[in-house]
DNA sequence: AAAGAGATGGTCT
DNA sequence: GACCATCTCTTTT
């Protein structure tokens, strides 16, 4: 048997992201994202996410590969980011083989660190609302167009992601996603108990 | 407490 | 030109 570090303990493995994407989502809760944010650090703890894949029409790789979507045809682990109704960003893990357009949107988290910054960035909302929606999480934690397709397993990414040292959590909640028009009977939204 | 509507821009048909 | 994997503010029960 090996002995796991303390270095060893905030990776997140890669070949676990390479998994289906509704085997992956209930396995990032708990999962820290974390972000340099105005020079600062910002954690949040993921408690919500939602799969997509290619077989299924709420996503955007339903139709195939296009230059948007491409991300998510690519190395698991890599985020993917896309603007939603001109205003807000979403940022995706993506996951599954390279090649299927997988990836796992990250809804909501909890914020750990850096609460002060996210108070600002968020406008001094009250602190039940600054992280509790996709868009939501990624004002806070500055994520935008610009990390499209970037390393969340690379330590030197301004976002990126880290395990938890925690007690995993407990049996996630399951239930219909979120905001789509297609595919909303597949029980693909997961969030911590 | 719930429902409605506007904002706003990239992406794809 | 239509369609959004949303958020916030306003109006109505």
């Amino acid at each position: 048997t090996t002995r796991m570090t303390a270095t060893d303990r905030r990776l997140v493995d890669r070949t676990e992201l390479a998994r289906r994407a509704p085997v992956v989502a209930p396995a990032l809760l708990n999962t820290l994202l974390v972000a340099d944010v105005e020079g600062a650090r910002v954690v949040g703890r993921i408690v919500e996410t939602e799969a997509y894949d290619e077989d299924d029409p709420a996503s955007h790789t339903f139709r195939g590969p296009t230059p948007r979507n491409a991300p998510m045809f690519g190395e698991a682990g890599h985020v993917y980011v896309y603007l939603s109704y001109g205003i807000h960003h979403c940022a995706n893990v993506v996951c599954g083989p390279e090649g299927r357009g997988e990836a796992v949107l990250l809804r909501a988290v909890e914020v750990i660190e850096g609460i002060d910054t996210v108070r600002r960035r968020r406008n001094g909302r009250p602190d039940r609302e600054l992280t509790d929606g996709p868009g939501k999480l990624c004002q806070a934690l500055a994520i935008d167009l610009t990390h499209d397709s970037t390393d969340l397993l690379d330590p030197a990414s301004p976002v990126r992601l880290e395990r938890d040292d925690v007690d995993p959590p407990g049996a996630p909640l399951v239930g219909p996603r979120i905001g789509i028009s297609a595919g909303v009977d597949t029980p693909w939204r997961f969030r911590v108990p």
